[in-house]
RNA sequence: GGCGGAAUAGCUCAGUUGGCCAGAGCACACGGUUCAUACCCGUGGUGUCGAGAGUUCGAAUCUCCCUUCCGCUACCA
């Protein structure tokens, strides 16, 4: 134990999932990868503390537990417990799981928020200005539409609900240098950039830390109508999982391990961690984490990853058909640095043949199966040497550096792919020293058991290197080589294998080769149970959706707008926006121009010759930079997907609609 | 609209401060080999290094401009 308090810490987080269901394969590649870099800086000597858990509370969690009849608490129970069991499952080596409803974290948070409410950093304050109260939104100014709600038109007034609002802009330039003075602070790099033009350098909006519109949350004590709102109470984690303490009795492991080396992240919430979670800790008089990585994403090819089109990717499934390693293997290694990755069946049955099974498992088998056939499995050091072993130990040796060069830099793709050189170089070797030819000959029997044991050195190490990576997979090999794991340190060397030792009589295949065609038709017969349970599970649920009630009005509220059919006799997309579409639409004899966010649903081809509902009286506005004079109508559902509301039967254009 | 990034072999990408015939993996073709999971090894590219112009003895690498994609952000009646 005393050795242990030699080591220099290592402390990593992932970002904490939220606790509202299933992980996907995109989610649970970050949990991979912060525990490959873990288990490598275990490997590396550092004392390492790696800390994953779940994000508990907020309003969806609230709406999903009410919708399943249980409380909330029930509800991120199961959650939990889920995404536990899917880490567990592709073996990240988490060393403390925490959740944000653990008491010992609400107890903080609790704390924190007074402290900073307290010291004047949190202050109680109101939505500035407008607010809509049938539409029970907030606006602000450049949103308000000739100063009325951009909704549903009327007054707006100033100052409604109350919120916590912590000061972001005093603390901006110690961050500003922050980051300035210390440019490996946001990785990728590129993200700085993005970081600093968007938010630090336009100057920081004040952040709204408290909610009353719902109360599954922490509560603000000396204010209990308010719940801690989302950052303020995930972000957090970082430091009371480790033991810190608000009043300053921290724990010794919170001196130890505190400020983090790494916290892994994926690209989506970088603004949090990189401009308010550094705020924060300056407010709390805390030093900074060292690092925030912003990963890319592991996005699907066939299609986008979507629930609704229920073609979403599973790590459990992925496990069933490929086995653990395999899917480590394959989520780490199409990861780019900084683009995203893309995984499909048909990419992991690629890499599954000809890395796995291929390069690596082939080469395994092959190796022991001489060892047996020629020396009984006896690997023994014939001392005898030449170019080619030369230039085997050279590479191998390098390789073993390039490795540790990569992930310092956190670039595990490019490691792993150093590791694999070295089992390309020894199918390589095998082939330059044709032991089955020295085996024929009684004279060069020294030559072959010095084949063999290189080859079975080479091996050791390799496999010894993917212990971080594919742990599995390690063991195995290590454990058919009959030897143990070989240590980084020790890895400046070639030739430490036990001369004499033998190898496993009988090796087992470390991962099958698999027909692409046999594989798709699994997915699809697995794809059609998934389709009919969701056909059955529409069916049932398709008795409509709820939105939010808007206040009563009058009819003669009603009666002020006009509606009537319009026929689109044109259509373009807007320049230079992502969602605008510009139609003229024939009203009668006169013929308007209307912008409608709806590009993502319509193409300008597909507009023309529609007939649609429009809201013809409303008050002419710019959108970006187009002028609008009037509405299309559409209908909306729960995944946000529009549809024009057009004539039942035939209606000329200009037809009034009441 | 604002800020930033990228465009290199069929595909995914490397190419450090401008300089040795522009590289790797996958895929494909041919050849070799047989220890092994029909595997492994070798050989094979007329790639306009997105277009155009410029600086230079020399540019994928620097400058300008254009085109196209991407990211963040704003807007989205």
């Amino acid at each position: 134990m005393c050795k242990d308090s030699n080591k220099k810490p290592y402390y990593i987080t992932t970002a904490i999932a939220y606790a509202s269901g299933k992980p996907h394969i995109g989610n649970t590649y970050e949990a991979v990868l912060a525990d490959a870099i873990a288990r490598f800086k275990r490997e590396e000597g550092y004392d390492v503390f790696f800390q994953t858990g779940t994000d508990e509370h907020g309003q969806k969690i609230e709406e999903k537990a009410a919708a399943a009849g249980i409380t909330p608490k029930e509800f991120v129970d199961q959650a939990a417990d889920q995404i536990k069991t899917i880490w567990d499952l592709v073996n990240t080596s988490y060393d403390k799981f925490i959740r944000t409803t653990d008491p010992q974290h609400e107890e903080q948070v609790q704390k924190i928020f007074k402290k900073l409410y307290d010291q004047g950093d949190i202050y109680k304050g109101y939505y500035e200005g407008l607010y809509c109260t049938p539409c029970e939104s907030f606006f602000t100014e450049s949103q308000l539409v000739d100063g009325k709600c951009p909704d549903c038109g009327r007054e707006v007034q100033p100052a409604k609900e109350e919120a916590y609002f912590f000061r972001m802009s005093k603390y901006a330039d110690r961050l500003i240098q922050h980051i300035n003075e210390n440019p490996d602070f946001i990785q990728p790099v590129s993200r700085k950039n993005e970081m600093m033009n968007n938010f630090l350098l336009p100057g920081l909006q004040d952040l709204c830390v408290s909610r009353t519109t719902f109360t599954w949350g922490i509560p603000v004590t000396f204010d209990p109508r308010h719940v801690t709102y989302v950052w303020l109470d995930a972000l957090t984690n970082y430091i009371t999982g480790i033991g810190y303490d608000c009043d300053g009795k921290n724990t010794d492991q919170f001196s130890k391990l505190w400020p983090a080396d790494l916290h892994l992240i994926g690209k989506d919430i970088i603004r949090f961690h990189t401009i308010y979670w550094p705020i924060f800790l300056m407010a709390l008089n805390v030093p900074l984490p060292k690092q925030v990585f912003g990963h890319p994403w592991l996005l699907q090819g066939d299609g986008k990853m979507s629930k609704s089109k229920g073609n979403v990717l599973y790590a459990d499934t992925l496990v069933d058909f490929f086995g653990v390693d395999a899917v480590r293997y394959f989520v780490l290694h199409e990861m780019p640095f900084d683009n995203d990755g893309i995984i499909s069946w048909e990419l992991m049955v690629e890499r599954m043949n000809s890395d796995l099974a291929n390069i690596l498992g082939n080469l395994v088998n092959r190796t022991i199966s001489m060892s047996n056939k020629y020396f009984e499995g006896a690997v023994t050091d014939g001392g005898t040497t030449d170019a080619f072993d030369e230039d085997l130990k050279a590479v191998v040796l390098e390789e073993v550096k390039k490795v540790g060069e990569k992930m310092e830099k956190l670039r595990v793709a490019d490691a792993m792919t150093s590791i694999f050189n070295i089992f390309r170089r020894s199918n390589k070797y095998i082939d330059e020293t044709s032991p089955w030819a020295l085996a024929k000959d009684e004279a060069s029997k020294a030559r072959l058991e010095t084949v063999l044991y290189n080859l079975t050195e080479a091996i050791t190490i390799g496999a010894s290197l993917l212990t971080s990576f594919m742990p599995e997979t390690s063991a195995k090999i290590l454990s058919q080589l009959n030897t143990t794991k070989r240590e980084l340190s020790q890895m400046n060397e070639f030739g430490l294998y036990p001369s004499g030792n033998k190898v496993t009589d009988k090796p087992e295949i470390l991962f099958a080769r698999m027909d692409i065609k046999e594989v798709m038709e699994k997915v699809e017969a697995m794809n059609a149970v998934v389709e009919d349970a969701k056909e059955e599970k529409e069916s049932q649920a398709d008795d409509g959706i709820d939105i939010e009630a808007k206040a009563e009005i009058e009819y003669e509220d009603f009666a002020k707008l006009q509606f009537q059919v319009g026929e689109i006799i044109a259509c373009e997309a807007v320049a230079k926006s992502k969602k605008l579409l510009c139609s003229k639409v024939k009203i009668g004899s006169q013929v308007k121009q209307i912008v409608s966010g709806i590009k993502a649903h319509y193409s300008p081809e597909e507009m023309v010759g529609k007939k649609v509902m429009v809201v013809v009286n409303l008050k002419p506005a710019k959108l970006a930079g187009v002028l609008s004079e009037g509405m299309l109508l559409c209908a909306e559902d729960a995944q946000g997907n529009l549809s024009l509301m057009i004539p039942e039967k035939a209606m000329p254009a200009g037809a009034e609609i009441c």
